[in-house]
RNA sequence: GGGCGGGUAGCUCAGUCGGGAGAGCACUGGCCUUACAAGCCAGGGGUCACAGGUUCGAUCCCUGUUCCGCCUACCA
């Protein structure tokens, strides 16, 4: 690339699609298997295919780009897939709606044809997220894309039901499941979300049969749902409860409905509870359903598939549930069955996905068997195999894994994996099988009924760390990087499928499918709310992007990024982040002003003649190297960044350029001299940038690109070696005499400021009365640091100086420092400053002086300790006493 | 009901071994100093939620209280 000027303004658009169609031509994100190399792999949490980047995708997709391109600028063979999740209400849900605009619906279409338009749909529109992605600069493997209902994929999915199925861990039965009306299909527990509402508490009155006939005696039963009561079957109480338990075995009549039901003695019910009678439902409650099965209670379903109410409703039949709440409230009160209505708050659980109120209802559906699948994953994570970052999430784990209930695994929609069984009508036979069916594998009779349930769509992403590989075929990518390296996933998840991955890859694959997982947390807006369309909070990642530039949003989001805690997103914060690449951009634009007449030369280190300036800066180089390997080992992200942030701009730039501007606009400089600097300006640079480039891939590059190289280079800032901590480098000498001459400089700088002196003018002369004779040496030998730092055209350096009259003075850790201004100081003004040091320093020197004088500290504190609060006690009396002795020859 | 996380500067948050409280933004004052005003220099600002305890010493460890957030649960 030919060398040019940079623009004053970095300009994000101009660069960034440029860089990522250079990228995809390089094939860099292609993952090599070399067997010399180790491997590093992520698989992708798959979006949803009818999904768009929101700032949480950005989020999780910038810390995996960070990690897939540090590894890979470390030298692994790098793999990271990208896929969609064919989602299956959801994307139903979209062509449903599609169809409903053109006046249709999808059983007019028919199940063939609505798949049909279903993959229309996911050709045409099934991509905007993974355009997004590429705009985010994400080093996905493009070319490994998979999709959780694409061939290969269904294969596996079929493959792990058949088995699981063999092995009685599927089974299929009628038990009360969260069914969403709305939906139409079943729910696992998972997917019901509870949510505290406003409702009623209605007491209704049972009349008890007497003697066989109704009697004006009756037991008051509390619902929070009355329409439920249709498909009542008993009433339960506890036995115990000396209240009722001698109606036990009695019955009561149903109100409304004239059926008699029996009262039943069950220690579930809590006497202590509203009346202490309970109505039992069991084909609408989960708790019903148990009492029911324990005493063989009818389970009467009151209500169709979509929550209306059915012919078991009599008169109520064709209501909605919420009509006929209403209707029974009404008609109970009319009968004179209703005691009283309360309010009542409590937790309703509704649709995850269209927010609809579930319906528990008994109904024929297919269930995993979760116990035995559990143990084993509980134990992975137990001994470290897979590891949970920040690990407190492993008891929430636990918690859940322990408790397991089986899951609900069939689903009463068209789009998804359809479930491979086939009834046999002539011996009612369940054929399950891996191939489609043709045949009774019992009574080979050809009468076959196939299964219209699909699976639940996290069912195939339980498998997708392999079955993204080829599994169940042998393949490199399986050899290579199975298990995976790391997932990088939020907490929201960790059930529906960080936990089901691990389940169903220990079981398939005998291994766990990843070995770290990342759980980080979620984007908030800046008040801590969390975002949503109806609070109008929402940031779009995209928008931010064109505003502030890919780069400066990845910045932003990797800098907030502190284990455990939950993201608050400031739109200053993104600005502020932007301003931090233009500084890289200006930074880079002096360096290469100043790089015009370098090339890259071999040369003894020996020959070269480094300044302090740059002994230092390469020694700071180390160690932030080395924070930013231990941050990004233990995926302190929020360190990583802040690091390289400080180091730049308030190393590198603040005080390195601007030392270095002595040396490189000297014109005594020798050759070697200038080239020294310029070596260790380009390599400082340089190794930036690699450091930033897994944070700000677009930037790095551009600067990267520009930058004064050896030849045979590699073609991109991606593939360089990722910058090696070097022992030999680490100058403490140089970094203490850097923080001397920083010290110095910040005190003279401090008084100009304090004294209103402008920063253009030149102070004639400093004198530096130091009482360390290394301090004054390093002063002496660095004093055009100084003159060029503070401004100032001469300096005095010696010990026990005399304060020249009419002298302003600062006494400081090494000495006093004195600006003779004579005529221009304003003495009252002078001594006010001078007492408020004075103040300052004496209620320092009380603290210090308060422990020493406890003899318990002296005795029991470490002698370092101790020591160090001797050595400050005996700093501030000599400055307090070096303060007091100017205030008072202030008039001289 | 159970569990988890949190309360540190005006705001958002760091604070790894218990030993002189930090950053970014915001704010104040001064500067267009030949990379950068998206900048430079300097500065002000905190009873580390509250109360006890352990310790020579606590933002940090222990106990309790309180407030906020989240997860989880079969009290109708």
């Amino acid at each position: 690339m030919a060398k040019q000027t940079l623009e004053k303004v970095y300009d994000p658009q101009a660069c960034e699609k440029r860089w990522y169609e250079f990228w995809e031509q390089q094939g860099v994100f292609r993952a090599a298997m070399n067997s010399g190399k180790p491997s590093y792999s992520i698989v992708i949490p798959p979006p949803n295919v009818t999904g768009s980047l929101h700032i949480g995708h950005a989020l999780n997709n910038t810390l995996q780009d960070i990690m897939v391109r540090h590894k890979r600028m470390q030298g692994y063979n790098t793999l990271w897939i990208f896929g969609t999740d064919h989602a299956g209400i959801a994307t139903q849900n979209v062509v449903e709606r599609q169809l409903a605009a053109q006046g249709l619906n999808r059983q007019q279409l028919g199940r063939e044809d609505f798949i049909r338009r279903v993959w229309e749909w996911r050709k045409e529109s099934g991509n905007i997220i993974t355009k997004q992605l590429k705009l985010l600069g994400a080093s996905c493997d493009w070319e490994r894309e998979r999709f959780t209902m694409d061939e290969g994929l269904s294969r596996a999915v079929r493959q792990v039901f058949a088995r699981l199925y063999q092995e009685g861990l599927i089974y299929r039965g009628n038990y009360i499941v969260n069914w969403c009306p709305r939906c139409a299909t079943a729910l696992s527990d998972l997917e019901v979300e509870f949510e505290e509402r406003n409702g009623h508490l209605y007491h209704i009155r049972y009349p008890l049969i007497i003697a066989g006939a109704e009697s004006q005696e009756y037991l008051i039963v509390a619902t929070t749902r009355p329409e439920t009561m249709l498909g009542d079957t008993a009433v339960a109480v506890n036995p115990d409860d000396e209240r009722y338990n001698k109606w036990i075995g009695q019955k009561v009549l149903l109100p409304l409905c004239q059926r008699e039901i029996p009262i039943i003695g069950d220690s579930y019910v809590d006497p202590a509870f509203g009346t202490g009678c309970l109505k039992v439902t069991p084909a609408h409650d989960a708790n019903d359903f148990e009492i029911g099965k324990r005493y063989q209670l009818p389970q009467v379903v009151v209500m169709n598939i979509d929550a209306t109410m059915n012919k078991e409703a009599g008169v109520y039949q064709g209501l909605t549930r919420e009509e006929c709440r209403k209707k029974v409230s009404h008609d109970l009160e009319q009968g004179g069955y209703l005691e009283k209505i309360e309010d009542y708050r409590h937790a309703v659980g509704h649709c995850y996905r269209c927010k609809t109120v579930i319906e528990p209802t008994v109904s024929q559906q297919w269930f995993l068997r979760m116990k035995d699948l559990a143990q084993p994953a509980i134990d992975a994570v137990r001994e470290k195999k897979v590891q949970l970052i920040p690990s407190h999430w492993e008891a929430t784990y636990f918690d859940w894994m322990l408790n397991i209930r089986d899951w609900c695994i069939s689903r009463q929609i068209w789009w998804g994996h359809r479930i491979p069984a086939w009834y046999c009508k002539d011996c009612g036979h369940i054929n399950v099988h891996l191939e489609d069916v043709t045949a009774c594998q019992k009574c080979a009779g050809k009468n076959l009924d196939a299964e219209t349930d699909v699976l639940d769509t996290w069912f195939s992403s339980a498998l997708w760390p392999f079955s993204t590989m080829g599994w169940p075929d042998k393949t490199k990518e399986m050899e290579f990087f199975y298990p995976t390296s790391l997932l990088v996933t939020s907490f929201d998840i960790l059930f529906f499928w960080v936990a089901r991955m691990i389940m169903l890859g220990l079981k398939f694959r005998g291994q766990v499918p990843f070995h770290q997982v990342y759980i980080h947390a979620l984007v908030r807006d800046a008040e801590g709310r969390k975002m949503s369309k109806s609070k109008g909070n929402v940031v779009d990642p995209l928008t931010k992007m064109e505003e502030y530039g890919t780069d400066a949003l990845r910045f932003t989001l990797t800098s907030l990024t502190a284990q455990g805690r939950d993201i608050c997103l400031d739109e200053k914060r993104i600005e502020g982040y932007r301003n931090f690449m233009n500084k890289i951009w200006n930074a880079a634009r002096f360096s290469l002003l100043n790089l015009e007449d370098f090339s890259c030369q071999d040369m003894a280190n020996n020959a070269l003649e480094f300044t302090l300036a740059d002994v230092w800066i390469l020694s700071a180089l180390q160690r932030l190297i080395a924070d930013a390997d231990s941050a990004l080992a233990e995926y302190r992200f929020n360190d990583y960044a802040g690091a390289l942030y400080h180091f730049f701009w308030h190393e590198f730039c603040d005080w390195y350029l601007e030392m270095i501007k002595l040396r490189l606009n000297d014109p005594q400089a020798t050759k070697i001299q200038r080239y020294s600097t310029q070596l260790t300006l380009v390599t400082v640079l340089e190794q930036c940038l690699c450091l930033l480039h897994p944070i700000v891939p677009f930037i790095s590059e551009e600067i990267w690109q520009q930058l004064p190289r050896k030849n045979g280079h590699v073609a991109s800032i991606m593939i360089t070696p990722w910058p090696k901590f070097e022992e030999r480098l680490i100058n403490k000498e140089a970094e203490a005499r850097i923080d001397t001459i920083k010290e110095v400089v910040g005190a003279i700088r401090n008084l100009r400021a304090e004294l209103n002196l402008s920063p253009a003018m030149v102070l004639p002369k400093v004198l530096l009365s130091l009482g360390n004779i290394k301090v004054r040496e390093i002063l002496r030998a660095h004093e055009a640091y100084l003159r060029s730092l503070c401004k100032v055209g001469q300096f005095e350096i010696g010990t026990g100086l005399t304060r020249p009259s009419g002298s302003i003075s600062a006494v400081d850790q090494y000495g006093e420092i004195f600006l003779p201004l004579a005529g221009v100081m304003d003495i009252g003004q002078e001594i006010q400053r001078l007492q408020k040091a004075v103040n300052q320093t004496k209620e320092e020197l009380e603290k210090v002086e308060g422990k020493l004088n406890n003899p318990a500290f002296v005795e029991k504190a470490p002698a370092v300790v101790v020591e160090k609060e001797q050595l400050r006690r005996s700093e501030l009396q000599e400055k307090l006493s070096k303060l007091l002795s100017n205030i008072d020859k202030i008039r001289l």
